[in-house]
DNA sequence: TTGAAAGCGCTACCAT
DNA sequence: ATGGTAGCGCTTTCAA
C-alpha cells in the first residue's frame, strides 16, 4: 500500500507553498491564474485527492448528513418510502461530496439517542426529520444540540425550515373522483395518529368530503399496515351502512383493505372503491391496480438535501413546496353501486 | 454555542498531561489505576466527548463502513431485505461507535465509482459486498483500492471472507414438501440470472428435485419483481402440461404468480401450490398466506457487520455460516390436484 | 508511571 | 501573489 498523497507532496513538486495549494484547489483568490494552473495540473498528475479526514478536522465539518429512521425492530422492512427518497438525497449531496449515515433506530426513546451521538460525534453536520410526530421531541433536541436541520412534511408553524409536499390537492381530487362516481359514503381508514402527516390526510379527507356537501363515512384504523388494512375491512365491510367507497391512508393498508374485502365476497369496485395514498410501484401491478395519490418521495429528498446544505451553510432558507401529490385514477375505484 | 471540551480540558483539569488522559480513556497501560480513575472522573464531569475528526485524522480510521445499493432510480423502493440487513449491520456497529454511510447507486457503472469515491476519501473503513454477482467486479476493486471488504451470501471460493446462509436445506426441504403432497410437475420462476444468489436458488431447486427421482418442470424468469411473476404464471399456467406446483425465487414474485393464476381462474393452492423465497411481512397477510423459506437478514447483517469489523482490526476472518433458511408452511401450498 | 512532542493533512491567518 | 505557521484534537512514540 504506497502511501497517500498529501498536499505536502503536490506544494513540493509544484515547487509552491501549501497554502498555495489549498487555494489554488479550493478556488480561493490569491494565487495567480497561471500558479493555479500548474498546481492543479501537477495535482492531477499526482493523483492528489485531499483527505477528507484533514478537511474536517480542519474546516469543522463532517461533509455528511444524517438520517436517523425509526422502526420497530420486529418490522423492519423498509417503507418503500426510503427508497426514493434516500435516492434523493443521495442525488443532491453527491455532487458536493456529502455522504449520507444512515441510523435505524429500534428502540422509540433510542431514536434520541442516536441524534445526541450523531451530534457529539460531530459525525454530520445536519440531519433530516422526517415522520415528524405531534410535538415531536425532535425538534427540542436539535435546537438545544446546535445540530442544523430540516423538516419533512412538517405541520405550518414548524419552527425549522422544512420542506413539503401537499396532500390536500390530491386528496380532495380524490374524493371530488369518487362523489363523480356517485359515491356517497366515503369512509376513511388512518395511519398512526402520532404522525402528523397523519392527521394532516385525515383532516384534508374530512375537509374534501364535508365541502362536498357529504357527511364524512366512519374512519378506523389502518396502522398504515396491510394487516391493519384486513382489519378495518372487517371493521367497515361489516357495518350496517356500509361505505361504498373508502380512502385509505396509504397504499399498504390500502391492499389489504381490498384483499380483505374481496375475500368477505365483496367486489372492488363493483362493491366498494378503494382508494391507497403513496403510489407504490406494487399498486399498478396488483388486482384490481390501486387508485392512489402518488407522491414523490425522491424529489422530496432531493429538496430536502438541497435545503439541508443551504443550512448547513449558514443560510437562512425559506420553506420549500413541491408539487402537490397527485391523483392516479386506476382500476380499484368505480362508480358507486346502484343499491346497497 | 460553547467551545467544544477536548482533552487538553481534560488533561488540564486532571492536572496530568494529554498523552494519559488519552491512555487512561482507551484502556492503555501505563497509568496507575489512581491517576485512570481521575481521569474517568474529571472527563465525565466535564462531559468530555473525543472527538471523532481528531481520532480520524490521528488514528487513520473512518470508524465507518459503507454499503452500496445498487438500484435502478425508477424502481427505487428498497428491497425488503435491506431493513432487516441494515438493522443488523447498525445493532452491531453501534456498539463499537461505528456509522454506517449508505449509498444508492442509480447506473450500474456508477456503483464501482461509489466504492471508488469511499476509498479515495477514506469515508470508509470497509464495505459490505451483497447482491454479487457472477464475476462481480467489485471484488478486484475492493482488492485494488485495499479497501476491507466482506461478502454476503457469497458462492464458493469467493476470494474475501464472507457469510453465507444456505439456501439448499430450505429449498430442499420446500421440494420435499411438495413432492409428499403429491407433486410431480414442479416448477421454478427464476430470479435475474446475473446474480449468483439467483443461479445459487436455482440450482439448488434443480437438484432437490431431481434427487426426489423427479424430472425438474419448466423454469420462466420472474425477475425477482411482482410483475415478473405476473408473466410467469401468464406463461406456465398457460402450459399443455402445466405444473402443479411452483417455487419462486422470492416472495415478491410469488405474489405475483399467485395474483396472475388467481386472475386465469386457478384456485391457490387447489389447483397450483406455489411458494415463495424470502419469507417478508407481507406473506403472512397475504391470501392465501405464503409457503416460502425464511431467511434472515438481521442475522445476515450482524453477522456480515462483526466480520467487517474484524477484518479492519487486521484478524483474518474464517467464513460465518447464518443457520439455514428455513421452510415455513402456509396456505399457498396444498395436495396437489387428482388428475389435470 | 508520566509527560513532551511529533505527527495526521488540512484550512486560514498573517507576514512578506 | 506567495509562503510560513498556527491551529484543529487526537494517538503514539520516546524520554524522563
Amino acid at each position: 500500500m504506497p502511501r497517500r498523497v498529501t498536499i505536502v507532496d503536490v506544494a513540493r513538486r509544484a515547487g509552491v507553498s501549501i497554502s498555495s495549494v489549498s487555494s489554488a484547489l479550493n478556488d480561493r483568490p490569491g494565487v495567480s491564474e497561471e500558479t493555479r494552473k500548474r498546481i492543479v495540473a501537477t495535482a492531477n498528475e499526482l493523483g492528489f485527492v485531499p483527505s477528507l479526514r484533514g478537511r474536517s478536522l480542519s474546516g469543522r465539518r463532517a461533509f455528511a448528513v444524517g438520517l436517523v429512521v425509526h422502526r420497530d425492530p420486529d418490522v423492519l422492512e423498509l417503507d418503500p418510502f426510503f427508497g426514493g427518497f434516500i435516492g434523493g438525497i443521495e442525488e443532491c449531496i453527491d455532487a458536493r461530496a456529502y455522504a449520507l449515515v444512515l441510523q435505524i433506530s429500534a428502540s422509540s426513546d433510542g431514536a434520541l439517542d442516536r441524534y445526541r451521538r450523531l451530534a457529539a460525534d460531530r459525525r454530520v453536520d445536519g440531519v433530516f426529520l422526517n415522520e415528524l410526530e405531534v410535538d415531536d421531541p425532535r425538534v427540542g433536541l436539535v435546537e438545544e444540540l446546535g445540530l442544523p436541520a430540516v423538516g419533512v412534511n412538517a405541520e405550518a408553524g414548524f419552527p425549522l425550515p422544512a420542506v413539503r409536499q401537499s396532500h390536500d390537492e390530491g386528496i380532495r381530487a380524490l374524493v371530488a373522483h369518487l362523489v363523480e362516481l356517485g359515491h356517497r359514503r366515503i369512509a376513511y381508514v388512518r395511519g398512526r395518529s402520532e404522525f402528523i402527516h397523519s392527521v394532516r390526510r385525515e383532516a384534508a379527507w374530512r375537509d374534501a368530503v364535508t365541502s362536498t356537501g357529504l357527511v364524512p363515512g366512519p374512519v378506523v384504523s389502518g396502522d398504515f399496515t396491510y394487516a391493519g388494512g384486513l382489519s378495518a375491512a372487517s371493521a367497515l365491510m361489516g357495518l350496517h351502512d356500509r361505505p361504498t367507497a373508502v380512502c385509505c391512508a396509504n397504499d399498504l393498508s390500502a391492499m389489504g383493505f381490498i384483499a380483505q374485502a374481496q375475500h368477505m365476497g365483496f367486489d372492488v369496485p363493483g362493491d366498494i372503491s378503494v382508494a391507497g395514498f403513496d403510489g407504490i410501484q406494487l399498486g399498478t401491478y396488483v388486482r384490481p391496480s390501486m387508485t392512489t395519490v402518488q407522491t414523490s418521495p425522491r424529489r422530496i429528498g432531493f429538496e430536502a438535501a438541497k435545503m439541508l446544505l443551504s443550512v448547513i451553510d449558514g443560510e437562512t432558507e425559506p420553506d420549500v413546496r413541491i408539487p402537490p401529490a397527485e391523483l392516479l385514477v386506476r382500476e380499484s375505484t368505480g362508480p358507486a353501486p346502484a343499491e346497497i
